[in-house]
RNA sequence: GCCCUCGUAGCUCAGUGGAUAGAGCGCCGGCCUCCGGAGCCGGGUGCGCAGGUUCGAGUCCUGCCGAGGGCGCCA
């Protein structure tokens, strides 16, 4: 099924080309009709025609009359579109035989690394990481559904200086008891030690020294003890995704350790294409274009003076392999805004290295900070960074009371699996129906609210779809046939359940998720409006009533599948 | 100091160069005794400021003000 856009454009396109090859037509959504092309307007200017005349001249040029029942000229040169009642109905009876819910696979799909997530091993996942986390999920889930090629990369952080006292500190607690304090998630006080000794300690500090000097050497031991260290962080991280509902798996962790091996090659590479320059005593690339506050060029930092390698050389590194090795055509970073131009800055040298293939992309997906209500950084009543496992948990604790408050009846032991897809399913919708550039304000209340454009209102809406079919004795799946959409609100409902491609499409070109979020929130309201309206299991005659099932049944299922791909689940009852 | 991002209603946010800038929450006043109230209708002197480009600017450009971030060996 093709976007009912691209069809309108499509028809459209034969009559502009008539008049200039080429022109857009600009269809957009219509306040006044159901679509508008604006294209007229621009096209005359151009060719120094009457605006009216012209589009006029197109709308009656076109060939239409199988898909709208109006096209009319308005306000300075606006075609103003109606979809015919015939072709929204046939629309809707091939939508709701289409498994894929009128979304069709990428026509031109490729392999795609998500660099999403990251945590650091031996520190706490906090709500930094939450942002990424869930962005990319849903941007994996996206791209996987339209035929993509999706590697996940959890770029985790376990390799580097620091390692050196951490290891350190694990020998001084013992092995058994860090293994335990690890274990229980207890990882930024493990930190914490680890740093206070090596800032207070000088004999600490050189031991651990020494020992960054033993991992970087492959002493057996050593890594044994870093492995360990891994693999505790590793085992938690995981609790955490569990919480979470996300996709990564261990399977999907490629670490900075992993890249270690592949820096020489760096800097062989960058060294022959003769990029590398020594700049206080460290070798740089200065890609073009970047300066610094004196307005000198601004180094990329490859191997530091004390020849160790910088971070940059981590990253570019990942970009050579993912291209060259994995075949990435599409590398996406669910990274925050404030990486953005050490970013641009390895994607430029990547280029320039010949890394990136002519055709191949990196795309910064970036995102704001999340504060609290006094809008400054999310942090706890103590004033320290909130874990995102007591942050889970404290989501999935408050849905249950509030389930509990909305049915007093409820037991605890039923209301379990609900509460944590609404407690969850609250804080990811609040995040991901935020414009993802922007910073955005968490608050307890807003999100778990029933009312309004949040998750639990949306899970709402589905189930209590459900209970309609529960009431009536039907599944879902067992409406067919062609619906009736007479009704204003049942066309309205129809328009909307169509979009569903457009909107999907929407969000994978802007890689945000924040789009089809708004278009799930349309698409529930457009519901309720036709739910108050149009009696469905009283309908006054039997076909009415299977048109308004079939309707019920589709907003089920693209709420349902839509949510699916924000990572959020929607229960059958709540 | 330079660079980047962001300033839209009381609050939280939408707004792919197009018509009278929209939602949600909150507030006020009505309505609905209907399939699980996710109700329905009405109520608003809002695009930080000033220029510019354009037939048309919240959207593009310039300057200013304000907030946040970045600016060489941390990631």
């Amino acid at each position: 099924m093709p976007l009912m856009r691209g069809l309108l454009e499509a028809r459209l396109q034969a009559a502009f080309d008539r008049v200039e090859p080429g022109a857009d037509p600009q269809v957009r959504p219509s306040e006044r009709a159901d679509f508008q092309a604006n294209g007229a307007l621009s096209l005359a200017r151009r060719v120094g025609r009457d605006p009216r005349q012209l589009a006029a001249e197109i709308a009656a040029d076109a060939s239409l009359e199988d898909i709208c029942s109006a096209v009319e000229v308005s306000g300075p040169g606006f075609i103003n579109l109606t979809l015919a009642e015939s072709f929204v109905v046939g629309e809707l009876a091939a939508l709701a035989d289409d498994a894929r819910l009128g979304v069709e696979p990428s026509a031109d799909p490729c392999t795609v690394v998500v660099d999403y997530s990251g945590p650091n091993v031996a520190k706490e996942m906090h709500v930094g990481h939450l942002r990424s986390t869930i962005i990319g999920d849903s941007l994996c889930r996206v791209l996987d559904f339209l035929g993509y090629d999706v590697v996940r990369e959890n770029h985790i952080g376990d390799w580097g200086t620091p390692f050196g006292m951490l290891i350190e500190h694990l020998v001084d607690v013992g092995e058994k008891e860090a293994v335990h304090e690890l274990s229980v998630g207890d990882l930024d006080m493990f930190y914490r030690q680890a740093r206070s000794s090596f800032d207070g300690d000088e004999a600490f500090r050189e031991r651990a020294r020494r020992r960054v000097v033993l991992l970087q050497s492959g002493d057996e031991d050593t890594l044994r003890l870093w492995r360990l260290l891994v693999a505790q962080s590793v085992g938690y991280f995981d609790e955490v995704y569990g919480k979470l509902g996300v996709l990564l798996t261990d399977d999907d962790i490629v670490g900075e350790s992993f890249y270690n091996p592949l820096l020489p090659a760096v800097v062989t590479d960058l060294a022959a294409e003769g990029l590398l320059v020594e700049s206080e005593g460290a070798l740089c690339v200065f890609p073009e274009g970047f300066t610094n506050r004196h307005g000198q060029p601004l180094p990329l930092i490859v191997q530091k003076s004390d020849e160790g390698f910088g971070y940059a050389a981590t990253d570019l590194a990942a970009i050579r392999d993912r291209v060259g090795r994995i075949g990435a055509r599409l590398i996406l970073y669910v990274v925050g805004a404030p990486q953005a131009q050490h970013l641009e800055m390895c994607f430029a040298a990547a280029r320039v290295a010949g890394w990136m293939a002519p055709d191949a992309r990196a795309v910064h997906v970036s995102f704001g900070s999340v504060l609290g209500t006094d809008r400054k950084m999310f942090r706890s009543r103590t004033g320290e960074t909130v874990k995102l496992a007591d942050l889970l948990d404290e989501a999935v604790q408050r849905a249950d009371a509030a389930l509990a408050g909305r049915d007093p009846g409820s037991d605890a032991a039923g209301r379990a699996e609900v509460a944590h897809a609404v407690g969850v399913g609250a804080v990811k919708y609040a995040d991901l129906s935020t414009d993802r550039g922007r910073d955005y304000v968490f608050d307890w209340d807003r999100m778990l609210a029933f009312e309004g454009d949040t998750g639990p209102y949306l899970q709402y809406a589905h189930a209590r779809i459900h209970s309609i079919f529960r009431r009536a004795g039907e599944g879902l799946e067992e409406v067919r046939g062609r619906p009736v959409v007479g009704d204003k609100a049942e066309r309205a409902l129809a328009l909307a359940l169509l979009g569903y491609a457009e909107a999907v499409d929407d969000t994978v070109h802007t890689w945000s998720p924040s789009r089809l979020c708004g278009y799930l929130f349309a698409l529930a309201t457009a519901f309720t409006t036709f739910y108050e309206t149009c009696p469905v299991l009283q309908a006054a005659d039997p076909d009415t009533r299977r048109s308004r099932m079939l309707l019920c049944a589709l907003t089920a299922r693209v709420l349902e599948h839509g949510l699916g791909l924000l990572g959020i689940t929607a229960p059958e009852q709540m």
